[in-house]
DNA sequence: CCCCCCCC
């Protein structure tokens, strides 16, 4: 942009622009700066092409960094330039005037170049013949052509392509929301080009002249019969006057209830970010690459809640400063229990700037950051599905655990009175995944039946036998070989090489794991051998006793005892 | 005219 002249009255530029595909040139522009200046970040003006463009203020800046001048502002319905009409007076702005509704300073994406609606602008093909009368979404059906809705945009996507027999191309779609309803719009193609970046996230537009068809009420949550599909003639105008039209609303269900919701419902939900895996790369069923992150969203009821949050939303997500985080249109599954799903549908906001969301704020900061916590969904569910429980040793034997046909699962915290270092290792298969214990043929050679094969080698396995003691019972387990490995505190290769050559240290490995305790996670099933039956617990994890939480559980025990 | 919502 560049200015032409600036005399007394509003300056005038000369404005070319590209969004990379076209470039105009316009002849002159009359630019009425409106008072609140550089503070506004978007204008609407008409020139003498009878196109309206969206200019956004950096390029005034830079416009006057490059030298141009942009002079004092000016009240923007002052100094009508020699175009005669004011550029306002003509357009449809009029319905919303900007003198009665000063714009706030607001934090715009700054690129309007990028598919600015020029050119091929719909107010061409009909200039000016705007209706400023706008009906409610909910009277909108495919039997009238001629309306405008007046709606804010609520739930815009990004440029997706498609390809399949019937052809190929792009697409965005958007949701609106007016006082009277929803409706889904899609753009296809030439209209990405046209209206892809002028469709903002929360702002209001008039929209006139779009198809309206019955929506496929399969792909649709929103409340309507119908959906529209912009076309060639399509109007899309910013308005500044947003009264009356609603903002995103959303109904946060608190965590701690999504326990008595059914799966697969759509719910909105508002936490704390307490905790945020890494961003991780999965591949799906049908072999596509997806990005993924789950967050653990905490509320004020205490309880914690998965969250999955999928491709770019996965990638930009940044959970270091525990943010609020919001999400509207999430979806409950019952994985883990209960856990939550982005759609792509959803909606997802970090730091809202809602009252529930201050509100979270001061709690989370305040008393939630140092609560005990519960999470809906359980993670590492060790073994098929089976949530696992705090048992004492003497509830195996006294709830008959692992006497039904299915195993049952339990935690435990144990220390351990003894491990037993007689044939606790094994000379095993060495092919992958094939532990078999192995003959040795005493040629040098080890037979694995289950290969079918003799090989010059073998991989040394751990199958340890560790008798557990809690303050009521203790239990004999079996650890097999990462297990174990954690235990001992070294690998089986190590330790089957310290058993052949060094026995003293490795009578000490098990001397030292003596009367440590750990957090044991374990399966519990009746085993038949010889047509004798008897209840085996095998440990599938160990991890370190965490003091403060045992403590707290123990506390929260006594209290349940106590009421 | 799309319509993908996934993973443990």
């Amino acid at each position: 942009m560049r200015q032409v002249s600036s005399a007394s009255g509003p300056p005038r530029f000369r404005l070319m622009m590209s969004d990379g595909r076209h470039s105009l040139s316009c002849k002159y522009l009359a630019l009425t700066v409106i008072p609140f200046g550089l503070t506004v970040t978007f204008f609407h003006f008409l020139c003498s092409r009878r196109v309206v463009i969206v200019v956004d203020m950096d390029i005034l800046q830079s416009a006057e960094e490059a030298g141009g001048k942009i002079g004092n502002p000016t009240p923007y319905n002052t100094g009508v330039s020699p175009m005669k009409a004011s550029p306002m007076k003509v357009s449809p702005m009029k319905a919303s005037p900007m003198k009665a509704s000063p714009m706030k300073a607001s934090p715009m994406k700054a690129s309007p170049m990028k598919a600015s609606p020029m050119k091929a602008s719909p107010m061409k093909a009909s200039p000016m013949k705007f209706s400023t009368k706008a009906i409610p979404i909910a009277n909108l059906n495919p039997y009238q052509s001629k309306w405008t809705v007046r709606a804010r945009v609520t739930n815009k996507s990004n440029i997706r392509t498609w390809s399949n027999s019937k052809g190929e191309g792009k697409l965005f779609s958007f949701e609106i929301v007016d006082e009277s309803g929803e409706i889904k719009i899609t753009a296809f193609n030439k209209e990405v080009d046209k209206f892809f970046s002028l469709v903002e996230q929360g702002k209001v537009y008039y929209i006139s002249k779009a198809t309206l068809k019955v929506a496929n009420k399969q792909y649709t949550t929103l409340k309507n019969d119908y959906e529209m599909t912009l076309h060639a003639n399509s109007s899309i105008v910013p308005c500044n006057d947003s009264e009356g039209i609603p903002t995103v609303h959303c109904d946060f269900v608190p965590i701690a209830e999504l326990e008595n919701r059914d799966k697969d419902a759509i719910i909105d939900v508002i936490g704390v970010c307490k905790s945020a895996e890494d961003v991780s790369r999965i591949t799906t069923k049908t072999s596509r690459e997806v990005s993924k992150r789950a967050l653990n969203l905490i509320d004020t009821t205490g309880k914690v809640v998965t969250v999955t949050l999928w491709g770019e939303e996965a990638e930009k997500f940044d959970g270091s400063r525990q943010p609020v985080v919001a999400i509207k249109g999430a979806r409950l599954s019952d994985f883990g229990g209960r856990s939550l799903s982005a759609l792509f549908s959803s909606t997802i906001m970090v730091n809202p700037d809602i009252p529930e969301a201050f509100r979270l704020r001061a709690w989370y900061d305040q008393e939630g950051y140092a609560l005990h916590t519960q999470s809906l969904t359980e993670t590492r569910s060790v073994g098929a599905g089976g949530t696992m429980s705090w048992k004492t040793l003497s509830d195996v034997k006294s709830e008959h655990m692992g006497q039904g046909e299915k195993a049952d699962y339990f935690s435990c915290v144990a220390t351990v009175l003894y491990a037993r270092k007689e044939n606790c290792l094994y000379q095993a298969c060495p092919s992958a995944d094939c532990n078999k214990k192995v003959i040795d043929q005493h040629n040098g050679l080890y037979r694995c039946e289950k290969c079918n094969r003799e090989f010059p080698n073998f991989k040394y396995r751990l199958l340890l036998s560790a008798n557990l003691a809690d303050f009521g019972d203790n239990q004999w387990v079996t650890c097999f070989q990462e297990t174990a490995e954690v235990l001992l505190g070294h690998s089986a290769e190590t330790l089957g090489l310290l058993r052949d050559t060094n026995e003293a240290a490795f009578d000490e490995v098990f001397q030292r794991l003596n009367f440590t305790t750990h957090v044991f996670k374990n399966r519990v099933k009746l085993e038949t051998y010889n047509d004798e039956s008897r209840v085996k617990v095998t440990v599938m994890d160990v991890q370190p006793l965490d003091h403060r939480e045992y403590s707290r559980r123990l506390l929260s025990n006594i209290h349940k005892l106590a009421s």
